[in-house]
DNA sequence: TGAGTTTTTCAAAGCGCTTTGGATGACACA
DNA sequence: TGTGTCATCCAAAGCGCTTTGAAAAACTCA
């Protein structure tokens, strides 16, 4: 492995001249410049970045947390996207993406190593909660930090890139409401989740805004898995005033709610409407002519992308104002969703019996 | 920030006293080490990484890539349960994970530019084919690695962590053949990856133990994403022969299946049985009393976790033997399987004329 | 041609740690 | 007291780069 003393030697600079003309300093001409570059190209000399790390003083990487729960050891299923489009911008800018996995209750004290041990220029921080301790940790430390997300009880300026949450699940609502739904259930992230409390509350204006009441029993949080998706759906659709239409936080639970629909034989679209939240993975499209599920839609890799190039702006500099993003999602219709049932019908076709429980659930027709 | 010199000399020691305390050298007394531990409690004293790396010649880090291939920008789904499996090992061991997003075509150059940097002291080989070029690549960089998965036509040695494809799959191919299918579809991955190849052999060397020729109609492979396994079910479903059986190489084509399967009226289990590879993902757990699919299961975490571990010790310097770990999968009852339909049943059947055809796919009943 | 400017190059001093080779002190024994 | 042995500790030389301050070279203009 050859180093710079060598190098420069051998094709007869000093090197100064040649860690100048590597790093696009102006003090070089360019003939000098091209020279360089194409003999270390031809020699095979590369810097070696621990020592360019130490000299500089920057670390040219950026951190990342994946926190584990220790009672659900979950992965958040959007992480992997999210880290997709961060990490081409890292590498387009020569930053190295350093991914720490850690204990949920470490977290903090990782944050604290990263950034004593000078490993990370900056980091990003994944799902905020309403009032999240890591921003004001990350202030305190220095590290410069954009967040994935807000975190609305904190009333500090920060750099964050998030989805318009609340006007998504408003929007979702009043789509239903305009169908004829009146009872919609909520399947949501984790309480305490800063997304979570702005879509409950983006459904929740939409409600109030038609004069109804929000039913506690249509609102559930939890994490995303297709098993908290099929759950809440069975205990929705098992309850005396089930829904006709259910909002879900992920395609993920969703997934899980189309199951117990089936299960149940409850149709997807006519008899009950769902309309997802879509952070557009790519292993689980909701594409098609008509995709599958009507969707408020906003790539989290894009997200990504943003944040990542927030972050290195902050870096690199850029002084003054916080910089905030907010991602409007679209609304595009799919098969999942129609007018709610007319209420006669449904009672109709319960006087024929034709009862349709599996297992030992069971489903109760709408009455209105 | 304060380094070793100001921190030695604050506590009355040299700065090499300080760093063997530290690092747990022998040439300390165990009463001067325990005054060095705490007094860098108190003061918050940590060393450089940057620093100790240039003077160590090792980067504490390991790497590894996700390369994103252009046409399908789709990121592997099994990515982060693996590196949460893996991440957790690199912690306990005082190492960081350095992730590259990388444009495959740009995925040799990458290898070749962490080697040549130095700032990884190992990398971790993903996904695998057939014939996988990185492999030697590695080898001539001089970088140590442990590929997640084999490579058969590779000759040479190295260390791997795999799961048993083939037995897992001929085993599935037997259980359902037991069951009295003849027609059986395989949903595989994509063409050219080892793990897809072994899974095929294994499906093949089944049916040909049984002296039953392999429909080519009915063998499939693709990227693994819900879209794909709704796709090619309609596919084989809409034959003049469809399969009674399904083998899914990964639950969330299985997804896709099973949305299929219902679209079509088609009972999961009685009159179509599918059996999957489950990779045990934390957002999408078979679970259950009774899991919902039967299932060859191995969960790629603690594939994570042993590629870790295998890949630390070389680097440490186990001299001698490539390691290799081969997991068995275990294959576990789900309500997804059952006998094949009895053929006159379906044949009566038939004749009733139930057509049943969404859209415009035609699901014709397998006639003897 | 020579003084003044600008461009290009260089020697050397860090960056903050580890580690070698050596010094110091404590202790045992003759 | 002197010598040999350990157990501790230390000074200083790297690790391979960047960057400062200065020198050399090239170029202008009178």
């Amino acid at each position: 492995m050859m180093n710079l003393k060598e190098f420069s030697h051998r094709i007869g600079l000093s090197p100064t001249t040649v860690s100048r003309a590597l790093n696009g300093y102006p003090e070089v001409s360019e003939r000098t410049r091209r020279k360089v570059l194409e003999s270390a190209e031809r020699l095979g000399y590369t810097p070696n970045s621990r020592a360019a790390r130490l000299a500089t003083g920057r670390a040219m990487t950026i951190g990342h947390m994946l926190p584990l729960s220790k009672e659900h050891e979950m992965v958040n299923p959007i992480f992997s996207d999210f880290i997709a489009g961060a990490g081409e911008q890292y590498s387009k800018s020569g930053y190295d993406l350093s991914l720490s996995v850690v204990r949920d209750e470490d977290e903090a004290e990782a944050y604290r190593d990263l950034a004593t041990r000078g490993v990370v220029d900056g980091v990003v921080i994944h799902g905020p909660k309403v009032e999240d301790p890591r921003i004001r940790l990350l202030r305190e430390l220095g590290l410069p930090f954009v967040v994935h997300g807000r975190s609305s009880r904190i009333r500090d300026q920060y750099n964050w890139v998030d989805v318009n949450n609340r006007r998504a699940f408003s929007r979702a609502t009043e789509f239903l409401l305009d169908l004829g739904h009146r009872r919609i259930g909520l399947i949501n992230g984790l309480d305490g989740m800063d997304f979570a409390t702005r879509r409950l509350n983006g459904y929740g204006d939409a409600l109030a805004a038609r004069g109804i009441a929000r039913d506690p029993a249509l609102v559930f949080s939890g994490e995303m898995t297709e098993n908290y998706g099929f759950a809440t759906t069975m205990q929705m659709l098992d309850s005396r005033e089930p829904p006709t239409a259910i909002l879900i936080s992920s395609i993920i639970p969703a997934m899980g709610a189309r199951r117990a629909l089936h299960d149940l034989g409850i149709g997807l679209g006519d008899e009950v409407s769902v309309v997802i939240h879509d952070d557009d993975l790519s292993y689980f499209r909701n594409e098609g002519d008509v995709p599958i599920f009507t969707a408020t839609r906003s790539s989290v890799r894009e997200a990504g992308r943003l944040c990542a190039d927030i972050l290195l702006d902050t870096i690199r500099g850029a002084q003054g104002e916080h910089r905030h993003v907010l991602l409007e999602a679209d609304l595009t219709l799919g098969q999942s969703t129609g007018p709610a049932p007319a209420m006669r019908h449904l009672l109709d076709r319960d006087r024929t019996g034709a009862l349709r429980r599996p297992q030992t659930l069971t489903y109760t027709k709408p009455t209105k």
